[in-house]
DNA sequence: GCAGAACGCTTGACAGTGTCAATATCCATA
DNA sequence: TATGGATATTGACACTGTCAAGCGTTCTGC
């Protein structure tokens, strides 16, 4: 924070300190815990600050999301990073950060995928293009790792859907703080991965 | 509705008739056009009286998912009862139960599975206990059918949980209205199971 | 039949919310 | 230095969930 000098108006970094509130007060609290007037306390300014920086609370979660997406591509790449280059070890790799970043932030991911209201219409157009780059950025990197393996048979090129249909089930089933699951013990997502006998592009 | 011939007190069945307002509510207009007061509205009485059957909207929103797990399960079992009895048929049945739910209730399904801020002790218990109650039963179909399958040798009796994880990510990915699915064209699930190469037991 | 309790609902109030309009302040540029 | 645009404040409004108090209905025991 830059307010030493002039504890007045101002603020200087308004637009991304609110998503950094919202984004704390959504992991902390839950999802109704995000308030406009929350976030402009937090920030240090008044309640009707933030509609200078985005048109109505929607667009503030839609900001929200975006900046998930960004953390989310960030934590799989970092895995990918770390892991041995061949196509099996760097599909481990990104399920292992897509369920790492499931397990950090819960709240914001799960918020990240439900039907939200958002009218492209209503939104700010800048926030509306960073969810969209954001959110593809973030596919494309299972899109290229899965079009290192050979196609499924009965299905043209359908590992994409599989894969993201599997680690996104089970990140969201199994890796939410308080889901009592069910299923006693849980296997490793990674000897789930081993079931489907993927075969590497030869 | 049977105010035929008292259009003052006593509603007869509001606890029922709020369920079902708060239901119609969210999948009309999201999960945000849930309201107390409005779900009191659409039953024709005061804004006050839904505190009478549900201790805080939390209450209403936990029944309320409490009756979507019952759809859901009704779904599943409809599906299984038109599909032959061998468990593969069985398995895809259930499945395709589960997406038509989805599909048809995609807000309610969606924020089945959300991180609510449902604190047991704040929830009344008839409605804690059908909560917990209907979500079982609803897993239950799953796992039955599940265990006529041969468990995955990686990971011991794996097959709830992968396919669980697998129906449930394609659900939540593909089948909500308004999802722009960057993958074209998408495959039938049906296709993806078969990538599994699940063995009946003997 | 009928008091009185138990239940169901209403009314009224309160703090908190998003949003808008009007105003004040800062900053850059001319 | 003056002008204007961006930024933030204040005040107001309707709407929300929740609570307390009271009223109307229905049921129970006698």
């Amino acid at each position: 924070m830059t307010t030493t000098k002039k504890p007045k108006h101002h603020h200087g970094n308004l637009r991304e300190a609110l998503i950094e509130a919202g984004f704390a007060l959504m992991n902390e609290g839950g999802i109704d815990a995000l308030t406009l007037r929350k976030c402009a306390a937090r920030a240090g300014v008044s309640h009707a600050a933030p509609a200078h920086h985005f048109n109505g609370l929607i667009s503030l979660k839609a900001a929200i999301i975006a900046r998930g997406y960004l953390l989310f591509a960030d934590e799989m790449r970092a895995a990918m990073a770390q892991a041995e280059p061949d196509p099996m070890a760097q599909l481990v790799a990104i399920c292992q950060g897509y369920i790492a970043f499931a397990r950090a932030h819960a709240v914001v991911f799960k918020f990240m995928f439900q039907p939200h209201d958002i009218d492209p219409a209503r939104i700010n157009k800048p926030v509306m293009e960073e969810l969209a780059r954001t959110s593809y950025s973030a596919f494309a990197i299972l899109e290229q790792v899965c079009a290192r393996f050979e196609p499924i048979p009965e299905a043209n090129q359908g590992v994409e859907a599989l894969i993201w249909s599997m680690v996104h089930g089970y990140a969201m089933l199994f890796c939410a703080p308080g889901a009592d699951v069910p299923i006693n013990p849980l296997p490793d997502f990674e000897r789930l991965l081993s079931a489907l006998n993927l075969a590497p592009r030869s």
